[in-house]
DNA sequence: TTGTAGACTACTGTCGACA
DNA sequence: ATGTCGACAGTAGTCTACA
């Protein structure tokens, strides 16, 4: 599993305990919808920069996206 | 200052203690050494693969670099 | 509500050279 | 050992549209 498939994942897993449709975070973070698909199914590797808009709406520091992320990898 | 801005000055800490040069970490992780001097002066901002790839040689989870960012930031 | 496609812009990351 | 420049290829991220 690739880096950028984990992220997704976990990326999904925390937009949807947080109830946010696709739609709902893209807009809460200022992005385009079709792009937090890509991401969400490992097709994107994001930059920092998105990593922390993403993580702001989800209400999770930045950092544990990518702890999750490495949890899932190993 | 900037995410990226801090994200450099952590890159650079770390590199520091672990005693490499950029030319040594450029090396050890498989990126340009020029790129890693973008990415300390706040220049670029690195996707998540290349926080991964940036965190091995300095022996450190790729999430702690995130966390002492945000730790910089606030 | 989500996946996908295509066309597009902006920027990440490479490389060679020189101070 | 590092900063910077310019040129470049590849990809992040946008937008419209349709299943």
């Amino acid at each position: 599993m690739s880096i950028e498939e984990a992220f997704g994942q976990v990326l999904k897993e925390e937009r949807i305990r947080m109830k946010f449709s696709q739609e709902g975070l893209a807009h809460s973070c200022d992005l385009d919808r079709t792009y937090i698909s890509l991401i969400e199914r490992g097709k994107r590797k994001p930059t920092i920069n998105t990593v922390f808009a993403l993580a702001k709406p989800l209400e999770v520091s930045p950092h544990i996206l990518l702890k999750k992320t490495e949890e899932l990898l190993r």
